[in-house]
DNA sequence: GAGCACTGC
């Protein structure tokens, strides 16, 4: 296809953006060496440009050229636009990949999908022979799985013996990024050149308060000064709208209702329509609430008056608003910590990083020159910031991540090339889960199960139970719980005491459907009753469930019964027979893949978990055993939240001569043994030592009960009662600034 | 006796 042919009317478009000018040099650059990274700010066409100057250049006469985003839509977006600059259908030359929606076919040459979908390549095809180029984009934003790709990429050229023998020519790696830390990415791709590009943004104009400092690390009050500071910014400054970053939901809708206060105005829940006050448009935004109300944010204001959007972080990154102008940051981030110690995870509010400020303070020079109010000092940002913020995989679960790795050949987990490495004992636990899951045997191969695991987006737990389910012929009833267990939470809860009550009772009307005892069953009813219902979203509505919600989950069933069905007509699957009572099954195959989140009850309402730290947990009361007189001794749990108490949610009675064989399991490994294992293969000769160690250290004598006894007697973990500590400081503290 | 940020397969 000749160039002069497809001159597009964007063509003058793209030739002002600052890449455009190094063109020729990127061509040439990316030429010359296997790896490259090139870093630009927002608006630096790096995005967009740079596959197609490859594509001209024919770099796809051997393959294809891949681009990786971390979210979903940008990779949709995105496509949309190059398909268009480059005057082609969606679909054809360039397409887009994300879950549950394959938008190329054999002709797309220029392919930008997420994350997770070439990850998910590469377990099919390791060389990923399809591609002549792989470029990972936003690559300082620090997914997870942007993170493994980054060490997958470089083990496949670091061992040139190791190479996949699939490809006939090398391929070609460019890593994009922001201007963070370029060295340490030039470093580990063997120093390789950096292409910097200027970006196309505004200044803006940052400055720091004085509400917050160094001493405020664990206060509220944070959320009154923010107020005060977009009132600030509203009567003082010139036109332009307000973005401010504060944590979560109830924060958010707090300070819309101080806004409106202090303008002496109506509620803003109530009146859609008139949600100006004194020519303020106050519009709260997060994550979960709903999509028509998102949308409403992107709406220009009327004429004379000024929008101020209160938000999430969801504004940082996910969702652009444009003809904003001034930022108000509070400084603090909600962020889900997994804390292996406990084995549990803890969501709590931290200070952000100096690079996450930074980006935040962006958000106001994309149209004009902007300004930051910062309501924290320089003292806090000297002293309570990190440089950067910890990425994603030093800070969270990684059991599924060392499944992966193990099933593509990575037996050395422990020194795989991280770009920053997890802590040893996030990996140890790892291990240890998958052993316990049947997935990898002592020498930390993977088993047969553990490559049927490998193949479905769920957590190993999750899978195990699911195959458990699968082998007795009764998917139908793990497979929608499965799904409902991986979406967002589907029960709403609303602000509102009265809405509140009868949302509970809604909900408490679902769970007794189903006996009243057991949550997952309720999911699974809940999952049933939609969809066989005419009209599915008003039954929602009217039972106070998540539509959006709901939708996903049934996507997720669809996917996970196709991914069982191909498992199942490809290999042969275990067959066993069970009989018993259709609640007692489910139960039971659950007890597979959760016998390591088992509580039995200790005291009074408190439970202590069987899990080796014998934490001391209650029952959340969004669950339909809160509050239960029958005989509940044995149960388990899906999750846990450290609030005020240290909660286990979405539970299930089960009877312990289910988990009785499995317990033991879960003392059986020495965590540090399997570290050794975990570094490399062993001879066999070092195996047999090894398992005799074993084999002495195992005391036939001591019973599971034994075992059981020692771990009540642990004391809880330090990390978590900090946790509910922090948060029963910061309840008072609330209490305190409401009573003023 | 109730406090779930945000992504992703």
């Amino acid at each position: 296809m000749s160039k002069s042919a497809r001159r597009s009317p964007k063509e003058n478009e793209s030739k002002q953006l600052p890449i455009y000018q190094h063109k020729t040099k990127l061509i040439q650059a990316v030429r010359e060496s296997s790896f490259l990274v090139v870093t630009g700010e927002t608006g630096s066409g790096k995005t967009t440009q740079l596959p197609q100057y490859l594509h001209e250049a024919g770099f796809c006469k051997d393959g294809k050229i891949g681009i990786t985003q971390p979210r979903r839509v940008a990779a949709i977006t995105v496509a949309q636009r190059v398909a268009q600059e480059m005057q082609c259908t969606l679909g054809r030359e360039v397409g887009y990949q994300v879950r549950f929606d394959d938008c190329t076919s054999s002709d797309t040459m220029v392919k930008y999908m997420t994350d997770g979908c070439l990850l998910r390549e590469i377990l099919a095809d390791p060389g990923l022979s399809q591609y002549s180029v792989v470029i990972l984009d936003e690559v300082h934003e620090r997914s997870l799985n942007t993170d493994i790709l980054l060490g997958l990429i470089k083990k496949m050229f670091s061992n040139p013996a190791n190479a996949p023998k699939s490809r006939s020519i090398p391929l070609k790696v460019v890593v994009m990024s922001a201007t963070l830390e370029t060295d340490k990415l030039s470093a580990f791709f063997s120093n390789c050149a950096v292409f910097a590009i200027p970006g196309r943004t505004f200044p803006v104009t940052c400055m720091f308060g004085s509400a917050v400092g160094p001493k405020d690390v664990e206060s509220t009050g944070y959320v009154k000064e923010v107020v005060k500071v977009a009132l600030d910014v509203h009567t003082s400054e010139m036109a332009g709208d307000i973005l401010v970053f504060l944590t979560g939901q109830s924060e958010i809708e707090r300070a819309c209702d101080l806004l409106y206060e202090k303008a002496e105005c109506i509620d803003y829940r109530y009146d859609v329509q008139d949600q100006t006050v004194e020519g303020l448009l106050i519009l709260p935004l997060y994550g979960s609430m709903p999509t028509d109300q998102q949308r409403q944010i992107f709406q220009p204001p009327p004429p004379g008056i000024r929008k101020c959007v209160v938000a999430t972080n969801i504004a940082a990154t996910s969702l652009t608003i444009n003809g904003i102008k001034y930022i108000v940051d509070s400084g603090f981030v909600k962020q889900l910590n997994h804390n292996s110690r406990v084995g549990m995870d803890i969501l709590e509010v931290v200070p952000i990083s100096k690079s996450e400020a930074q980006q935040r303070a962006g958000r106001a020079g994309r149209t004009s020159a902007g300004k930051c109010f910062r309501i924290y000092t320089k003292e806090f940002w000297e002293k309570c910031m990190p440089e950067y913020t910890v990425p994603e995989i030093q800070r969270t679960s990684l059991t599924a991540v060392v499944l992966t790795l193990k099933c593509l050949g990575v037996h050395d987990v422990i020194r795989f090339p991280y770009l920053d490495c997890p802590e040893e004992r996030f990996i140890l636990e790892a291990l240890k889960q998958l052993y316990q899951f049947d997935a990898i045997d002592r020498r930390g191969k993977v088993t047969q199960l553990g490559e049927l695991m490998v193949e479905f987006p769920l957590h190993p737990g999750l899978t195990r139970a699911l195959l458990k389910a699968a082998s007795l012929d009764c998917q139908e009833l793990l497979l929608p719980v499965a799904a409902m267990l991986s979406v967002e939470n589907i029960f709403i809860r609303p602000g509102q005491p009265e809405e509140q009550k009868e949302a509970d009772e809604k909900h408490r009307k679902l769970a007794a459907k189903t006996g009243g005892m057991n949550d997952f069953a309720t999911l699974l009813s809940v999952f049933q009753s939609c969809k066989s219902s005419d009209r599915p979203s008003v039954w929602c509505k009217e039972n106070w469930i998540h539509w959006r919600a709901l939708k996903s989950a049934f996507s997720v069933e669809t996917q996970l019964r196709e991914i069982l069905l191909r498992l199942q007509q490809k290999r042969d699957f275990p067959v066993e027979t069970f009989d018993g009572n259709r609640s007692e099954l489910l139960r039971r195959c659950l007890c597979t893949g959760y016998f390591t989140n088992v509580a039995r009850r200790s005291v009074g309402k408190v439970f202590c978990t069987m899990d080796g730290h014998g934490s001391m947990v209650h029952i959340h009361p969004s669950s339909s055993l809160f509050d239960q007189e029958a005989e509940l001794n044995w149960v388990i749990f899906h999750d846990v939240l450290v609030t005020s108490r240290v909660y286990i949610r979405t539970v299930c009675p089960i009877r312990y001569e289910w988990v009785k064989d499995l317990l033991p399991k879960l003392h059986e490994v020495d965590v540090y043994e399997l570290s050794s294992v975990a570094r490399e293969e062993v001879t066999d000769e070092e195996m047999i030592k090894w398992e005799t160690r074993e084999a002495a250290k195992r005391q036939p004598e001591v019973s599971t009960e034994e075992v059981m006894k020692k771990l009540e007697k642990r004391s809880n973990e330090t990390t978590v009662s900090d946790a509910r500590a922090r948060y029963l400081q910061r309840k008072q503290q609330r209490q305190q600034s409401k009573a003023l």
